[in-house]
DNA sequence: GATGAATGAGTATTCATTCAT
DNA sequence: AATGAATGAATACTCATTCAT
């Protein structure tokens, strides 16, 4: 797991962005333990190892700091989902991709999870951000005649429920990889295929 | 949208019972309003038109009233749910009833809708007391051979995230007949239905 | 120990009487366990089993419960040292006996010793009006030359801290007749005796 | 009188350790008008001239306010009895020099009688560790058979009782050097010396 | 006269935010 | 730029007191 996400990125970088980085990291940590509700300026400072105060010469709120954080994460997740799925062309395949290395990338990374789970309630907009990247795989299937369904903002937020509860299940019970296997077959399934195929490619794919 | 459900309940009852249906009406009001977290003591009396010294002669503190007035309502939700059920005896048929009239229901009366969903994430214990129906009637579904699937917790947990998805969605865009139906399909799926058979079910039942 | 004083004082008289009585006793025996500064008039009514707003119909605030309380107590105390001085004739003796008698009387009367110790730092009148019988016996004693001193307020404040102190000493460490034997002798020195003729009379008188 | 002891002591320091000092002094001061079970933070910070909040960045709650100021007193009453007892050997004489130079001491320093007062009941631990040093003396007066006495706890605060008196005699009362030494004289009769040689003692010592 | 629910002023405590160093 | 002490608004909770029944 990689506590320091943000530093990583700053390391070159002058003491201004270090420090702000330091900040987003702790942020992250301390939103992990607590929930975004329950967050303290002085828990990410004291998280940090830095005065209270220096909170204010680089953030001018809470809000804020949680936007940047959660957009952060968000983005490095899409950049590695990326990575894993430039070469493959299939609709579904895509999908099942994309569902299951979202759920194992964050699974493995509970700081993440909880940032992107508090998300979803806490910053809507987020969720829809996040998410973009499966309405295209899913109007590729459907282009390519692999889904028989409507899209409509509803099908994407029941999709995005599920991987949400996939992602909860695993934090709550430990991880398992038949968690992230079912919920890519649910998601199929919502997407038109019959139980059958849903199961070979949720499974294969 | 009934605005007094606990104080219907406390009409006849002496004083102590109706000032203390009158926090918990006001407190189901103020939580759709602002959410269970941000809920204050003084919201609630404010709300109620009483004294803030006046709650503590009823609860002794936020959580307490907060777990009242779900499980009050919880309770209220699965008595009206009984009622619309007891002739079914078709599995499918009655996930998809329970399910629908769930849904209905709360978006019916948004401050029930609130409470609901808040209270999956800060009430989790109430969550499975509330949709231990559900997996009663699936039970009863596989032991009719009408779904095919293994029923596990996290099965469950998909389903419950699909149901308030669609409550979140009718409580953000309006009520929308075709998004529960659409949830009551989605459900069905999970359940092992194909999706021609899920669609007709959910139309029909 | 007696713990019900007022109420057996009004047995016969009329219920005003006797809630009044309930609710000094219930005073007296929450002072023992709290403390006058800690005193709750809801303390005292529940310890009476009479509702909180019975205590103004009979008193118009917890000063007047206290004071009265103290002076009930104060009263009962004396006609009891009375009793038993009647017929002693000798000053040291009189200032002997009623000091024996008085820490005596109240170690085993746990309930009476609190009330005692908190009046002299709460209700400093209390103590004088409590001591004003000393003064006179020892006015007694130097009319009789059996004490060479100046009888001054301060000499008296003395007398009576020693008295205090060999109170709070047994209601902490239990009673103890060779406590009160010292309080007795330290009280004599103080009265200008030789520590030996101190002595005697403090252990027989 | 010394108003300002604590921040006497921290004139150098940093702010921190001056604001903490502030809020000492403060706390003396008004324990002096209302005693220690009357004292609210706000009277602490408004005496200091501190907003509310400061009062938590120094301390944790009211009772550490209390035992640092009583503790800080008492340090410095201690200290102060020290250096003029260094060059007496005699165990009687250091008697009445302590006694008297204590009572004298807090005497002219209305707040820190106060304290010293109100911590025999509030913080009976103190009373101990103020007051054994008067154990030492007494012992060595024992060792050169100049008292004729069983030292036990019980005559201690019989001591302590009396001096307490004298002191609190004075704060009512005005400062008046002979109520010193009939407290001196007093004590000295406890520890078993004849009247005569006592007064001696008292007024010479 | 007793009841006990309601009241609301009073107090402790937290924590985001400011600002002098 | 970082510091961290000070701030004070916001909030929970207590309890003496009132008053309709």
């Amino acid at each position: 797991m990689k506590e320091r996400y943000f530093r990583d990125q700053a390391l070159g970088a002058n003491k201004r962005e270090r420090t702000r980085s330091a900040l987003l990291d702790a942020a992250i940590r301390v939103i992990a333990e607590k929930g975004m509700e329950a967050l303290k300026i002085s828990d990410i400072t004291t998280a940090a190892d830095l005065a209270n105060g220096t909170f204010y010469n680089h953030f001018s709120d809470k809000n804020e700091i949680l936007r940047e954080a959660a957009y952060g994460i968000a983005l490095e997740v899409s950049r590695l989902l990326d990575a894993q799925m430039e070469e493959i062309t299939d609709g579904p395949t895509r999908v099942v991709t994309a569902t299951a290395a979202f759920i194992d990338l964050v699974v493995v990374q509970p700081d993440w999870a909880a940032i992107m789970i508090d998300s979803t309630s806490y910053l809507p907009q987020l969720r829809d951000d996040v998410f973009t990247y499966l309405r295209k795989d899913i109007d590729l299937g459907i282009a390519q005649c692999k889904f028989d369904v409507d899209v409509t903002p509803f099908l994407i937020e029941q999709i995005v429920s599920l991987i949400i509860a996939a992602v909860r299940h695993q934090l709550t019970n430990g991880a398992e990889p038949e968690i992230t296997r079912q919920a890519c077959d649910s998601v199929l399934r919502l997407l038109g295929l019959s139980p059958a195929k849903a199961m070979k490619i949720a499974r294969t794919g």
